[in-house]
DNA sequence: CCAATTTACTTGGATATCCTATAGTCGGTA
DNA sequence: TACCGACTATAGGATATCCAAGTAAATTGG
């Protein structure tokens, strides 16, 4: 996907975490590291997904959205709730939701009792593409992640205790 | 720093991943709500790391650049070796290198032999703020990063490995 | 030795994210 | 009831990232 395809003699990160320790920052090198490959393996995922979606003229955000929709109950949404869910600030909803609706895969409706609130909702054509592009992200992206089962496991249970202990959610 | 700061009853990703179960998918749900919460831990790192960086002006892509400069041997590096080190695309070297060369912390300076080729050089302020800038990383945010030790081990054990296997670098 | 290719960087355009500020609405309280 | 604070969404502005295309210079091949 993108030009940064060159593969390095020697892994950044680890170089990175030799340089702490040479000066002596040996207490945080590896959370250093750890917190810097977080960072390079979200953007290595993220290519990879907008990769998969690009067929569908979807970005990760837009899929995100859609597919939230396309899972609620309902199949409409709050743009509150629906930044609230996908963590992400409300004005980014804006954004993406303007998108969505320029190209006809979701709609903005009024709420029938607080004029302040818009309702999200699917069309046709939004359900059935985020049918197709969850399809192809499974079976493109999560069939095989490059993870081993045994780590998928682990990244979950490790990430689910850092989220909790940050604040996003209650247990 | 955001606004995201609402606190939800339940874990999303843990309701994303029952979703899939509820679908079928049951083999490729685990691998989703990993790569989910890789990109929401992501988030959450991001958020504090740029949090500690802007008393220093700087954002986490450019303290990136400086700390690159600042651990490198002779001080100076090329565009394009940045480019590659940091994993990004070249404009957005040239981007950060815009905005770092307009607040004072870095210079363009002409390669000898080769005119295509732009070095960079941390000019004393960038050093200085570098400098600061990854003691207050160390202590406000690599000191306690929400990982526990056990847990910094595994992430870094793992996300060499995946990295190792995408290509990243070479073993 | 010159043409074709490759390399290094920049420019312009798109998208996503955040923040600040604002308009309109809802609700509790004096 | 009238007001004021809180909530919902949007507009405008900043930054970061990517891609496509362009300029200039170095390298390679015939």
């Amino acid at each position: 996907m993108s030009k940064r395809a060159t593969e390095l003699s020697r892994d950044p990160i680890a170089e990175a975490r030799r340089n702490w320790e040479r000066h002596g920052w040996t207490e945080v090198a590896a959370p250093m590291a750890a917190v810097t490959s977080v960072m390079r393996v979200q953007q290595i995922l993220l290519a990879r997904a907008q990769e998969v979606l690009k067929p569908f003229r979807l970005t990760f955000a837009r899929y995100e959205m859609i597919a939230l929709l396309s899972f609620s109950r309902e199949k409409q949404m709050l743009m509150s709730k629906a930044s609230a869910l996908l963590q992400v600030h409300p004005t980014s909803v804006t954004n993406t939701v303007d998108r969505l609706e320029a190209a006809g895969l979701v709609e903005r409706r009024p709420h029938a009792s607080d004029r302040r609130a818009v309702l999200l909702v699917l069309t046709d054509e939004g359900r059935r593409v985020a049918t197709e592009a969850t399809q192809a992200l499974n079976d493109e992206l999560f069939a095989d992640t490059g993870f081993e089962a045994a780590d998928v496991a682990l990244v979950n249970d490790i990430f689910t205790r850092f989220r909790a202990r940050s604040g996003d959610f209650s247990l």
